[in-house]
DNA sequence: CTCCCGTCAG
DNA sequence: CTGACTGGAG
């Protein structure tokens, strides 16, 4: 174990240094002003409209998702319309996104809210992980976007980043999986999560892909730890 | 062709 | 914890 590589083992004290963690938020927040992308469910914060992005937006590119999710939110304005469909109906609707099961989960989860909260979506993180298709991480990111709480997320793009930037290695993700939700955590802000959560989505798409990251354009290079 | 990390079943 | 699910992108 070299000096720059993170104890995975310490869960009770801070994983990273402090001073780090604020020059990477200062960047990044000054990156977003520029560089957000726009979507129409970045132009709401209608619940239903959040919950049914984050539905389609489970391991989906956003520009895959976005003709779909305006045609669905035309064909079903509310949940009660949606709630009215049948599941073939709003199968044929998903279908070019793949991962069809989505489908029969979205169809399930929204008979749920109808039956259970009235036809409100849950406000809650513990509600909404009930509800069938919908993780830790959809739950996160509809709380942090409908209802502005203050809770990070972690998908593949914020934990390829901290993995890059900060320097955890290790094994496998899944392994990691526990060090990378407390890193985001502490990472992230206190205030505008919502915003802060979005900024770490668009920056991995936009310069931190997975492949060939644009190191040369990047803000962070300069402390970062990945190495090409 | 390989890759894609959200969720859930096994 | 591992891997299936799907279709699109590179």
């Amino acid at each position: 174990m070299t000096g720059t590589v993170i104890d995975f083992q310490d869960k009770t004290t801070q994983i990273l240094v402090p001073a780090k963690v604020k020059w990477f938020r200062h960047k990044l927040a000054t990156w977003a002003t520029e560089n957000l992308r726009e979507f129409p469910w970045r132009c709401t914060t209608e619940p239903y409209k959040i919950f049914i992005a984050e539905f389609l937006l489970q391991k989906t590119g956003a520009v895959t998702v976005e003709p779909i999710y305006n045609s669905f939110l035309s064909k079903y304005p509310t949940l009660h319309d949606l709630a009215a469909a049948s599941l073939p109906e709003i199968s044929l609707l998903l279908k070019p996104l793949g991962l069809h099961f989505r489908a029969e989960r979205l169809h399930q989860a929204v008979q749920i809210i109808l039956k259970d909260y009235a036809g409100k979506i849950p406000t809650s993180e513990a509600q909404l992980l009930t509800l069938p298709g919908v993780g830790k991480y959809t739950a996160r990111a509809i709380c942090s976007q409908a209802y502005f709480q203050p809770l990070a997320v972690l998908d593949t793009n914020v934990a390829r980043i901290f993995e890059r930037f900060f320097g955890l290695q290790g094994d496998r993700v899944k392994s990691r999986c526990k060090l990378l939700w407390k890193a985001a955590e502490q990472v992230a802000p206190k205030a505008e999560v919502g915003r802060w959560n979005l900024t770490l989505l668009d920056f991995g798409a936009a310069i931190c892909t997975a492949r060939n990251p644009s190191c040369a354009n990047c803000p962070l290079a300069k402390e970062c730890n990945f190495v090409t």
